[in-house]
RNA sequence: GGCCGAGUAGCUCAGUCGGUAGAGCAGGGGAUUGAAAAUCCCCGUGUCGGCGGUUCGAUUCCGUCCUCGGCCA
């Protein structure tokens, strides 16, 4: 079996611009595939509407590079590691049927992770549930409901830190659906994940001043480009709230909440600004503990010919 | 020039009835299994504006100077 591309980075790194010169190289002939598949790799881009914000490619370059997995919700569902596994999975199936390259791109770790190693056999989330659980923690306090876990499941308890709503609300979750606790799922086989061999090629940014000026002029250019404009779109339509996952997005939240006259826009930008960067850490942190990546300077000129001799090299280890 | 207020961590500010100080934010590190662009955990020495005085001891009280606001000339 050929290999699939891993592209993981931070937010404007520069990931998208390698992946689209890889696509237009393996177009070109000379390789093994005929051509390269696109599968976006992002918690965000999957909702449609949010496309400055989430700084999707441009309407007429997805229309000449199609990506999979990109506009596939409307922002008021929620998406999840385990849906995007599986949709990734079929997507990836469906390249190396046609013998494309699957190109996997972007900054979402659980995802990767999630489609690389697999999950394990959880219930799907649950709202009615959450919002009833969500409703007691609002009177105990969620201590107590860390409390509450450690009496059912020691072990998850002992994981999990007694502030953390969200973990301690899908480990109750959990519990209440299926009878069987966390842990005893947890160490139970796991679903599959992608078959056949991996190139990794991570994308790090120079360095953290450099990353950093990028994000805010970004945000500045995202801003020009109509940001407030989409945002104001999205709450114009008065279904949709800040807790949902979209909205949390982001740029979104902050200027959301600007929109309710929580903050001024000069704020708003500064929070949003800030919020980038917190978040492209987190991307960083993740990169950082991922086995078997291959680092690559997304601004050095062999960024494209590493990553083609690393495709290169597994499709004749793979073949030997 | 006069009067008043302020000067403490990168920023906004608490505070010390005199025993050399701590929050929020920023920043750094870490966790991460159906919300992950999420959620959470850990990390605080800084001439307390300068110089003097009082005191065993001053960031704190007093004097003076400097800087920045505001008001008055």
């Amino acid at each position: 079996m050929r290999p699939a591309l891993f592209l993981m980075g931070p937010t404007a790194s520069g990931k998208t611009g390698l992946a689209l010169a890889l696509a237009a190289a393996i177009e070109k002939g000379g390789t093994p595939w005929v051509g390269a598949s696109l599968i976006s790799v992002d918690s965000a881009q999957v909702f449609r509407g949010m496309d400055i914000g989430t700084a999707k490619l441009p309407r007429e370059t997805l229309a000449r590079w199609p990506h999979g997995l990109i506009d596939i919700l409307d922002p008021a569902e929620s998406y999840s590691a385990a849906r995007f596994r599986d949709d990734a999975m079929a997507l990836v199936a469906e390249a190396r049927a046609a013998n494309r390259l699957p190109i996997l791109v972007g900054g979402t770790g659980l995802y990767f992770r999630a489609l690389e190693n697999g999950l394990s056999n959880l219930p799907v989330a649950d709202a009615a549930l959450r919002e009833q659980l969500s409703a007691q923690a609002a009177v105990q306090g969620w201590p107590a409901m860390h409390a509450q876990l450690a009496a059912i499941d020691a072990e998850a308890a002992s994981q999990i830190k007694p502030n953390d709503p969200q973990r301690i609300l899908r480990a109750l979750e959990i519990h209440t659906l299926t009878g069987r606790t966390r842990s005893q799922h947890w160490s139970a086989p796991k679903s599959a994940g992608l078959a056949g061999p991996l190139v990794k090629i991570g994308l790090l940014p120079p360095d953290r001043a450099t990353l950093h000026a990028a994000i805010a002029e970004r945000f500045q250019q995202m801003m020009r480009d109509g940001f407030l404009d989409e945002v104001r779109r999205l709450k114009a339509r008065g279904d949709l709230h800040k807790d949902l996952p979209s909205i949390r997005a982001v740029g979104y939240r902050q200027l959301w909440e600007h929109l309710e006259g929580a903050c001024s826009l000069i704020d708003a930008i500064e929070r949003g600004t800030i919020a980038t960067r917190q978040y492209a850490k987190r991307q960083i942190t993740w990169l950082r503990s991922e086995p078997a990546l291959t680092l690559v300077d997304p601004r050095a000129s062999d960024a494209l010919s590493l990553t083609l001799e690393r495709l290169q090299s597994a499709t004749h280890v793979q073949g030997a």
